[in-house]
DNA sequence: TCAATAAAATACTTTTTTGTCTTTTATTAT
DNA sequence: ATAATAAAAGACAAAAAAGTATTTTATTGA
């Protein structure tokens, strides 16, 4: 569905928003953990969310990556978008360039459905939830 | 979605089927061509599906790939799990492990209503249904 | 029988994805 | 000021996916 730099994109996400609740930034270190990921790998994709705004981070001791009000306001839809493209919302199931509502492919109407019930619920599913979320959830975003 | 292999495994078996209408077998070139796949590619993919017993072949003058009544019962599911496995009709949609209906990542039950819907999809179309259209379709298939 | 045909098997190359490591830059607290 | 800290940047390595080419085996029709 997502490639693996997504899948860990959206946790660790998820993870800074949760840990987001009391205003501390937190670690690659500590979210490497916290997600059960390669550190240095999600190292780099944070800060590749964090270049195309998605995320906030701050140099130096006591630094560290957070979300601010704004950036809660992201929905899984924005980061799947930022690392995987839009191949998943707007892409053809088999794959065709050309595929379209004119010229559809033998599975096109029946997958129509499908992506559009995906689009709305990646889109409806904001990470600010996740920042109301007990602590206790955390633990479910590991292994 | 799928992987590139899998898009044009599922192509190629729709195309086969609809060729089979006239029990003409059809040759990997001919199928290249039809689904606008690399011809060398293609054939290791349908190679495996012969393995594998969800398409037939035959060597030599005249031969070719077909599909017989039986074969024509495949669903979309069997090819994407024959070539894809099944990760993504029961994988975490964050790619967890463990994940789970007692121990459900944060998206969990979300994904799981969408997962079952494709499931759905994918199992309920079979290659016949592709078999009874007409040539003209044929063309969506390509691009 | 034998030349032609077409899939099967297999080896190989390229590209993309995933993952690791080192160096640089910004920031803080002493 | 400066030592410590942590992200940014960028180079590098390994593994997987995608794609290509060659050789072998089975089958047919002349």
């Amino acid at each position: 569905m997502f490639s693996k730099t997504c899948e860990y994109g959206i946790r660790a996400m998820i993870y800074i928003a949760q840990q987001s609740k009391n205003n501390v930034k937190v670690g690659v270190k500590d979210i490497a953990a916290g997600i059960n990921s390669p550190e240095y790998f999600i190292a780099k994709i944070l800060q590749e969310l964090t270049r195309k705004g998605l995320l906030l981070s701050f140099k130096g001791p006591t630094g560290g990556f957070y979300l601010d009000e704004k950036a809660l306001q992201c929905s899984i839809a924005d980061i799947v978008k930022a690392i995987d493209g839009d191949k998943i919302f707007s892409g053809c199931g088999l794959g065709l360039d050309y595929c379209s509502e004119t010229k559809p492919c033998p599975i096109h109407h029946e997958f129509k459905k499908i992506r559009e019930d995906m689009s709305r619920m990646l889109t409806n599913t904001k990470l600010d939830e996740f920042h109301e979320k007990l602590a206790k959830d955390i633990g479910f975003l590991k292994r």
